[in-house]
DNA sequence: TGCCAATTGTTCTTCAGCGCACAGAGTAAC
DNA sequence: GTTACTCTGTGCGCTGAAGAACAATTGGCA
C-alpha cells in the first residue's frame, strides 16, 4: 500500500496509509517527546490525544483492585493509542504508561476524529488494528493463566526489544514483576538463569540483549503466534 | 433508542437499533436453533454467519497448545457473534461453541456486511459493542491471572446463569474445569463448597442457582465490573 | 563525603493448584 | 439386565509461586 517517495517516520500503521492520508496526518500532527513512566491515558477515561509511537514504547495496563495495574499489551511503532476511537468510543480500555522514552506523533482527539471521518482507508487500517489487539488481549490471558515466569519474563523483554531499536532499556526487576503480575524475586531469580545463561545482562534497571536468538527459545508461544498474526493482518 | 411498538425479540445489541434498522436485519435474517456443543466458528478463521444470540449463549474460547480452549467471554442476548465484521475482518479471534442451547437470529456475512455499510446506527452500535469486548478481554485477562478457582468458577455461573433465561442449565465440571483452564478435580471440589452452602445444586450435568445473591458475594469483582460496563457504553 | 533511596540477591515458610489415580454412582444403549 | 460410558467424589505427592523478611550494593543527591 505504501508507494513511493516519502519521509517514513517508522509507524508501521502509518507507513500502510496511502500517501494523501499520511500527509493529513503529518499536517495535523506534533512530534512529541515521551519520558519514562509518563501516563498517557487512564482505563476508560476521556482521551485527548492520540498517540503513533516512533521510538517510544508504551504498556498498555489493567488495573485490577488490590494488585498494582497488570500489563497487557506494548505497543511501540507498530501500534497506536487510541485505535479505539475507530469504534466510537473516546477512551481506551488501558491505563498506557510510557515503557520505554522515545518519540512520537501526538494528534488530538478531535483532529483526529476529522481525519477519520474523511479518510476511509485510515479507518480500514485501524480496524485490522484493533483486531490485533482483541488477539493480543486473548493470547495474553491465556499466556496468564498456563505459562509459567520464566517464559512470560522473556516473551515481554523480547516485545521491549522489538520496539525499543536498542540492544539495550531501562527496565528494572520490580516493573517487570507488576507488569506480569509476579513477586518481584521471581523476576529476579528467574533473570539471573537468563544472566547465567548469557542471553542478558543487566545492572540497576539497565537490560542488555546478548543472545537474541538464545531468548527465543526459552519464550513461550504467545511471542511468535501473536507477531504472526500482526504481519498477517497489518504488514 | 428503541421506541414504539415492535416485536422485542430480546437481543439487547438489535434493542437498540432504529426501527428501520431493526426490521432490515430482521428481513435477512434466519431464525435458527442452536444445540450444546455446536461449534459455530474457529479461531481466525473465516466466518460463514453472524449470530445475534436470543436464548442460545456461546462461549467464546482461544487455543493454546497442549491445554483445552480456554473460556474468554460468555455471549448471550446482551451481545453477537460476528462483531469483527465492524472492524473489517471477516473472522472471528475465537473458537465460538454453544453452551447453552437455543435459540438465535443468524445473517449471512454478505448480507450482514451490506446492512453495515448502508446503516449507520448498526456500526456504531457495534463499535460500541467491539469495545466492549476488549474491556471483557482484559478483565478476564486479569482474573485468570490474580483470582482464585471458587471466585472465578462463581463469576462464570453468574454469567451462565444471567444468559440461561432459567435457574438450571447444562453445564458439567468438566467442561467447566476447561473453560476456566483448571483441574476438574478443582471445579468439583468448589462446586462441592458452593452447593454445601445451599447456593447451587447441581447432578450429572445440571446446576441449579438456588441462591443467586449469595453467589454475587463470593464472586471476583470481575463480574459486576463488566456488567456495569456493558451498561455504561449500550444499555 | 555521607546519607538515603532504589535495585538486586537470598532464604524460608506456606499454599493453591497440578497431575494422577481410582472409586462410586447414575444413565443410556444394546 | 448387563454393559459401557459419563459424571462426580476423593486422596496424595509434588511444585511453582506467593508472601514476607532481611542483606548487600549501587547511585543520586544534599
Amino acid at each position: 500500500m505504501s508507494t513511493g517517495s516519502r519521509l517514513l517516520l517508522g509507524n508501521r500503521l502509518l507507513d500502510e496509509l496511502p500517501v494523501a492520508q499520511y500527509n493529513k496526518i503529518l499536517a495535523s500532527s506534533d512530534m512529541v517527546t515521551l519520558s519514562s513512566s509518563q501516563v498517557l491515558c487512564d482505563q476508560d477515561l476521556s482521551l485527548t490525544y492520540v498517540y503513533f509511537p516512533l521510538t517510544a514504547s508504551l504498556s498498555m495496563m489493567i488495573n485490577v483492585t488490590q494488585h498494582p495495574p497488570l500489563g497487557m499489551i506494548l505497543v511501540g511503532n507498530e501500534g497506536m493509542l487510541g485505535a479505539s476511537l475507530v469504534l466510537g468510543v473516546r477512551a481506551a480500555p488501558f491505563r498506557a504508561v510510557v515503557q520505554g522514552k522515545g518519540t512520537a506523533l501526538r494528534i488530538s482527539v478531535a483532529d483526529f476524529n476529522a481525519l477519520l471521518t474523511d479518510n476511509t482507508e485510515i479507518g480500514i487500517v485501524l480496524g485490522r488494528y484493533v483486531y490485533v489487539l482483541m488477539e493480543q488481549l486473548s493470547q495474553t490471558a491465556a499466556c496468564h493463566r498456563f505459562h509459567e515466569v520464566e517464559p512470560r519474563l522473556v516473551r515481554w523483554l523480547l516485545l521491549t526489544h522489538d520496539r525499543a531499536h536498542a540492544d539495550n532499556f531501562y527496565l528494572t526487576h520490580l516493573s517487570l514483576a507488576e507488569m506480569l503480575g509476579v513477586q518481584r524475586s521471581a523476576i529476579t531469580i528467574a533473570a539471573g538463569i537468563l544472566q547465567q545463561k548469557k542471553l542478558i545482562s543487566y545492572a540497576r534497571g539497565v537490560i542488555t540483549v546478548i543472545d537474541r536468538a538464545g531468548l527465543e527459545q526459552l519464550s513461550c508461544e504467545c511471542y511468535g503466534l501473536l507477531e504472526a498474526d500482526y504481519h498477517r493482518l497489518i504488514g
